[in-house]
DNA sequence: CAGGTCTTTCACGACCTGTTCACGGCCGGG
DNA sequence: CCCGGCCGTGAACAGGTCGTGAAAGACCTG
């Protein structure tokens, strides 16, 4: 029950509450004050259901129209939103990188376990 | 709707999970961090049934056009996927070397025991 | 208008990737 | 033995992708 689990518009995953309908976002309970782009892509991403979402269709989906290249926006919104969601909860990473395939949303904890940094 | 959940992609072999469409390898539960190559790779060989894969055809499918006599990109692949496989999931070997014939893909104990205590 | 917030764009740098070399081990044939 | 083909593996390299801080626009509100 870690993963995405959809009711009505109410999202729930780890210790996050989205209320797409409210607009609405609970981190462990306290509100997030995010802006109408970040509220979307969050939204988009925590409907995903952990799968991982093309930069494309994250665009498609929060800006509409298509991805112009060189477009960054997406780049920097993921940013913001990566910052106050690491800010509410601390030691827990949700949104990841995926590089070449797109970003996936799914709560781990950001303490390596098990250190497997072995890139390349 | 949220096109995502499509089962006809999804390939299991063994503790692998492999959703084709998302771009997204599960190991035991936990999300691999795979290049696109490794990923075409990885999903070339899962496709196969166990069966061996000539160089010829794996260079085809996933790097597109013929392989050119000296090209050891194959091998740098397969050696970098054995990695991450085996990081991800220990004493399990999923890719096995046919020299002369090519490349199969079935999970087996890294640790061969001769019982016939072994299911599977 | 003036100030504040939200978005987009820019610039720079770090990291990631795909390809190619280089070296060495394994193995069967001369 | 020695050789040559085949494969494993570490490393170098050039280019691409992504993270990030800051500037430049847009927009909204009183």
């Amino acid at each position: 029950m870690d993963a995405a689990q959809r009711h009505d518009d109410v999202i729930r995953i780890g210790a996050l509450e989205i209320r797409a309908a409210d607009g609405l976002v609970l981190a462990g309970g306290r509100a997030l004050t995010l802006s109408v782009r970040e509220f979307g892509l969050l939204v988009a991403l925590a409907r995903s259901g952990g799968g991982i979402v093309r930069r494309e269709d994250l665009y498609e989906r929060v800006w509409g129209g298509e991805l112009r290249t060189g477009d960054r926006s997406i780049d920097v919104y993921i940013h913001k939103l990566r910052v106050k969601l690491e800010e509410a909860l601390t030691d827990w990473r949700f949104i990841h990188t995926h590089v070449g395939f797109g970003y996936r949303f799914a709560p781990e904890p950001s303490h390596p376990f098990h250190n497997a940094a072995t890139n390349r």
